[in-house]
DNA sequence: CTTTAAAATTGAGTCAATTTAGCTTTCGTG
DNA sequence: CACGAAAGCTAAATTGACTCAATTTTAAAG
C-alpha cells in the first residue's frame, strides 16, 4: 500500500462501503440507489462498479463482516463449551443471534438471503454460501467436541445432528427476518424449545 | 361467469399464465421478459399487470399449484401412515420431493424463494409463507398422529419435533435448488440420515 | 520536466420492470 | 338504440441497475 493511487483507491472503496452501509440502514436496501450511494461517497455511479460487481456486493461485504465476527466469538465457545449440551447449544446460538442485528437490519438480511438464493453462482452467492457453511461447521464441531468430552454419546452421528441443529436455526432465523414484529427473545425461546428433544436424546449414557 | 367481458377476462388470465409457465421453463425466469410473456399471450405488457401485480405473482401462481398437489397427496399419508416412524417421515418427504420438479425448475424455485424472502409483506410473500406453513403443519400432524397411534412416546413435544423435521427439510431443499448438480436421490439420502437420530429418539417405550 | 502507457473515473446510454395517461370496448339503462 | 360510466386495453413514459467508450489522472522512464 504505497503511492497516491493505492491510497486513494483504498480510501474510495472504504467511502463507498460506508456510504452504502449508512444508506441501506437509513432508507433501506431497495430505496438506496447506486446513484445516491455514489453521490454520498463523492464518486460517480460508474466508479462504484469498479470496486463492487453490483449493488448486492456492497451488501455481502457487510454480511461478511457480521458473520466473521460471530464466527470468531463462536470459536472461543467451541474451544471450551459449557459442560451441558442444551446450554452449550443455546450459548452458541445466542452468540449468533444477539449479534445479528448490529450491522444489518432485518430488511438487509432479507435482501442478502434473497440474492444468495437467486444467484448462487455469482460471487455474492458463493461468498454467502461459504459463510453459511462455516457457521454450520462450527455447530457441528461443537457437537463433536461435546462428544469427545463424553457429554454426548459416542455412537451419535455428530455430523447429522449438527446439521439438523444448524438447519433448524437457519430456517428459524429466516422466518424471523421476514417478520418485523418478532423479537430476538421470542426467537431464542422458540429455538430452545425445538432443540430440547434432540439435545436430550444425544446425552451420553 | 357470464357476458363477453368476463369470458375474455378469464381467457386472457389463463393465456397469460400458460405463456409465463412455458417461457419460465424454456428460457428461465429472468430471461422471460414480461414483454415476451405478454406477446406470447397476445396482449400488451400493461395488461399483464391488470391480472398479476408483478412478474413474481405469475410464479407464485405456479408454485401454489405445485404445493397444493403435494399437500393433497400428503394428506392421504397422514391419514394412514406406515407404522414405522422413520418410514412414515421418509414417505411424506418423498411425496414432497419427488413432485417438486414437475411444474417448477430449480431456477424457478430459487426465484420463488428469493422473492418471498425479499418481500414478505406482498401478496406473493404471504401466499408463499402460507403454503410453507401448511406443509409444516402437515409434518407436525404426522408426528401427532404417530403419537396418538402409540408409535411415538406420549411425552414427546410433537410440535417442536415436527417443526424441526420440517425446518431441516426446508433448508435442505433450499440448498438443493441452489445446486444444479445435486440429485433428488442424493437429497433424500442426506435427509434420511439427518432424520434418523431424532426419529429413533422419539420412539415410544 | 516531458512523454507515455496503464489505471481509474465519468456520465450518457441500454435494458427490462413497472406506472401512467388516454383510448376503446362492454354494459346497464332509459 | 343511444348514452354515459365503468372496465380494460395499449403504447409511451418512467425508473433504476448496470455497461462502455471517451476522458482524465497517475506513475515511471528518459
Amino acid at each position: 500500500m504505497v503511492g497516491l493511487r493505492a491510497k486513494q483507491k483504498a480510501d474510495r472503496e472504504q467511502r463507498i462501503l460506508e456510504a452504502a452501509a449508512r444508506l441501506f440502514r437509513e432508507v433501506g436496501y431497495e430505496r438506496a440507489t447506486v446513484e445516491a450511494i455514489a453521490g454520498s461517497a463523492e464518486v460517480s455511479s460508474g466508479t462504484v462498479y469498479n470496486y463492487y460487481e453490483n449493488k448486492g456486493d456492497l451488501l455481502v461485504a457487510i454480511v461478511a463482516m457480521e458473520v466473521n465476527e460471530v464466527l470468531n466469538a463462536g470459536e472461543a465457545l467451541v474451544a471450551a463449551p459449557p459442560r451441558n449440551v442444551e446450554r452449550a447449544l443455546f450459548d452458541l446460538m445466542s452468540i449468533y443471534l444477539d449479534h445479528s442485528l448490529v450491522y444489518l437490519s432485518k430488511e438487509m438480511w432479507r435482501h442478502a438471503m434473497a440474492i444468495s438464493t437467486q444467484r448462487p453462482e455469482t460471487r455474492f452467492g458463493r461468498v454467502y454460501a461459504g459463510l453459511d457453511q462455516r457457521l454450520a461447521a462450527q455447530v457441528r464441531r461443537l457437537i463433536e467436541r461435546l462428544c469427545s468430552d463424553g457429554l454426548v454419546g459416542a455412537e451419535v452421528d455428530a455430523r447429522a445432528v449438527g446439521e439438523m441443529f444448524f438447519n433448524n436455526l437457519n430456517m428459524m432465523f429466516t422466518v424471523f427476518v421476514k417478520d418485523e414484529r418478532q423479537s430476538l427473545e421470542g426467537l431464542k425461546t422458540a429455538i430452545a424449545r425445538q432443540n430440547r428433544t434432540l439435545a436430550r436424546a444425544i446425552l451420553a449414557g
